[in-house]
DNA sequence: TTCTATTTGTGTGTTCCCGCACAGACGCTT
DNA sequence: AAGCGTCTGTGCGGGAACACACAAATAGAA
């Protein structure tokens, strides 16, 4: 329970708004300890809280009926999951799962649902983010349909790096399979084929980059695109 | 040039505004015709309007630098083009083109910026139909991860006949593939299938809906999903 | 009518990924 | 150190969709 919060990293959005903003929203930010693979939310789940991750990175699925799942959506220090209360709407529609441990401030969907009846810079940036996330996903939804499995989980992987401004983290194959939407062996011959290249290296969970340029060059343009967006509404 | 507007069908969203919302935004209303295949917004294009269909339908699709496309999105008379001006963002991030020819309601883009700094029932249903169609797209990302060119050619035009109001509409195997992000032939086969089992029959882009019920088994579960989800925020 | 462009049909070989079935490797516990 | 659970590696058969290459049918124009 004891939240462990290092203050390297702070939460780019809540980050960007202006100081007067900040002051008039702290005291509702209330920091949180997440760990791996907690379920923020399931399927039709009401929302109770947003976060807004540090360090931490929160991963959005989609869940078909035959419990296959896909990641639609990455929530880091640029983000905020919960968005959709913003939006009038509390039931989420994804499952949010804690993909990489660390903290994050949470805020009550009361708060949120007020702030969506006041107009101002935290109303403005969280249109913004909005608007962002919805562009991620409609790229990963096409990367999905047309890119090979190297090619996403190469993009996958330089994402979470990013977010998580490490080099190395803990991740199973069997985690990724759910992610990128394949079987765990389908990411296996992914996985293999990067480590003979010498890009990654990788044992029991745990994960290390070891060349980004040759990774990044290995992923499909839609790294390039994503990041792009993501950094456009952070001043 | 001359619009034809039946009025047969209006756009929904609009429609289940207060009547005194309506009529104040009245006056920036205006009319406008929608011919097939028109591209509304270009990727990266600045959108000057926004667009409301009635009985018209629009695609919002992703494309990649080898040409395929996807579409990401529809809209039909339960919601506009263009939202992301809303957000803040008037750059297309994706393609948006005329699937379903008809008539619509358009809107200038500096009316949806003044109308983001207002709050109100047209601000709020903006919001919900916002979330609605992050949910439509994170729905159909998954979707055509997981399912057949079959259940996913069986559920799209489930919905385009939904939009439409109408079981015959002009549709060539070609636009289809663009739209499914398969190739021509791919459509062919679950075309074929379909027209065997006398669900649906089709000859040079002119296609019909015979049995809605038998088409609805053979889509996918995402038709039920999506359709329950587009119809929440209107009252 | 004849010609032409568009739309649809189909065959062949290939590739990617799936499903299944294990086997091996490693780390933690007792 | 023995045992067990987790994680990773791999082989084989199959199926869906791909790329490419044409052939046939139809609508509309000349």
């Amino acid at each position: 329970m004891d939240a462990q919060i290092t203050g390297a990293a702070v939460n780019r959005l809540l980050n960007s708004l202006p100081a007067a903003e900040y002051e008039r929203l702290a005291p509702e930010l209330k920091p949180v300890a997440l760990s791996f693979g907690q379920v923020l939310y399931e399927i039709g789940d009401a929302i109770k809280h947003v976060y807004f991750p540090n360090d931490s990175i929160i991963s959005l699925l989609s869940a078909m009926s035959d419990r296959s799942t896909l990641e639609v959506g990455m929530v880091g220090n640029e983000g905020m999951a919960g968005i959709s209360v913003f939006m009038g709407v509390d039931v989420s529609l994804t499952r949010a799962i804690v993909q990489g441990a660390g903290s994050a401030i949470s805020m009550t969907s009361t708060t949120i649902r007020r702030e969506a009846n006041r107009l101002g810079p935290f109303h403005q940036l969280l249109h913004r983010y909005s608007h962002s996330l919805h562009s991620q996903i409609s790229q990963s939804s096409a990367c999905n349909r047309f890119h090979s499995v190297d090619a996403r989980l190469a993009r996958w992987l330089m994402m979470t790096s990013d977010r998580l401004g490490n080099d190395e983290f803990r991740l199973t194959q069997d985690f990724m399979s759910k992610m990128l939407g394949v079987r765990r062996e389908g990411v296996n011959r992914a996985a293999s084929h990067l480590q003979a290249a010498h890009m990654i290296r990788y044992s029991r969970g745990m994960i290390a980059i070891l060349d980004r340029v040759r990774l990044e060059a290995r992923a499909c343009e839609c790294y390039a695109i994503m990041k792009n967006e993501s950094d456009q509404y952070l001043n």
